[in-house]
DNA sequence: GACCTAAATGATAATTATTTTCAAATGGAC
DNA sequence: GTCCATTTGAAAATAATTATCATTTAGGTC
């Protein structure tokens, strides 16, 4: 009855514990861009034992049925979204790790354009812009917050 | 008295050989983006005898000394490239794995503008498009060729 | 050129992120 | 409830890369 098992079903997924959960904390605001191991961890914590074998085997199959999209930030592991929004880059201060999203028509639209100029269809990017907060004190509230 | 020589010792390394070969190997024009175990394998090819961790150290050294640019192309391991160029972006082909390098002005100043007005000083950036050759003949045909 | 020492190397072990294996558990169709 | 294909957990395997450490070497000094 749950929307979040309707859309297991769909994907033709069996609705089991761990990918309820895998998903309940996917959806919460709090985790967006979230590791594997750090979902993981969240679920020890919230005392389901789930093997984290199985946390990346549910995410592969979620990103094979589009639920979720893998974003392979600068120097660490995957982390992972619902794909539930319009399409978006990322930009990432690497001092406190915080994320802000953006989108811009005229970059996407260019992309094509070059593409298509070298005789090549494309089919997806990735964009990550990389900085550091101009805001030091916020950086620095931010990082201790965010572990 | 080389040219190559001279940048290493700028780079306040030592001229040795592992470096000298490696550095040889990304100046060949043959080479560009190519990984440390592709290097690795050249290296074995004629007869130096240079270990894999020299190579990752070696070409971690040239990365930390602004010699060598490292990239992660989509699922695969880094590859490295001579940063004597202007800056650029990569497009590639993932069925045969053309790389085209390109420059695009108006991408580039929109990056620093999105990160400016999210309060965020852009310290760099990666753009990575990827598509698939619209000439199917000419795409296997350079898939045969590079491996 | 021989000598010296800090830096560099190679072999191997260690690490990190992720996937595979396989016996045991379970979801859901009947 | 029964049954079986699917799923799971634990542990081993893999892949890329880095760290360790005994041995070698580059390059300054005499
Ligand atoms: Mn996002
Ligand atoms: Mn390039
Ligand atoms: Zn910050
Ligand atoms: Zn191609």
């Amino acid at each position: 009855m749950p929307e979040r098992n309707e859309e297991l079903k769909r994907a033709g997924l069996k609705v089991t514990l761990p990918r309820v959960k895998v998903l309940d904390i996917l959806q919460d605001p709090n985790n967006q861009h979230i590791s594997a191991e750090d979902i993981y961890k969240l679920l020890l914590e919230q005392h389901d034992e789930i093997g984290l074998a199985t946390v990346y085997r549910v995410l592969n199959q979620f990103d094979d049925a589009g639920i979720v999209t893998r974003h392979h930030f600068e120097g660490g592991k995957s982390v992972f979204e619902l794909t539930h929004k319009d399409h978006h880059d990322h930009l990432v201060c690497l001092k406190c790790g915080k994320v802000v999203e953006f989108e811009d028509d005229v970059i996407e639209s260019r992309q094509v354009d070059i593409a298509t100029r070298n005789n090549i269809k494309l089919t997806n990017h990735s964009l990550y812009l990389y900085g550091e907060c101009v805001d030091e004190i916020e950086c620095e509230t931010y990082r201790l917050e965010h572990l």
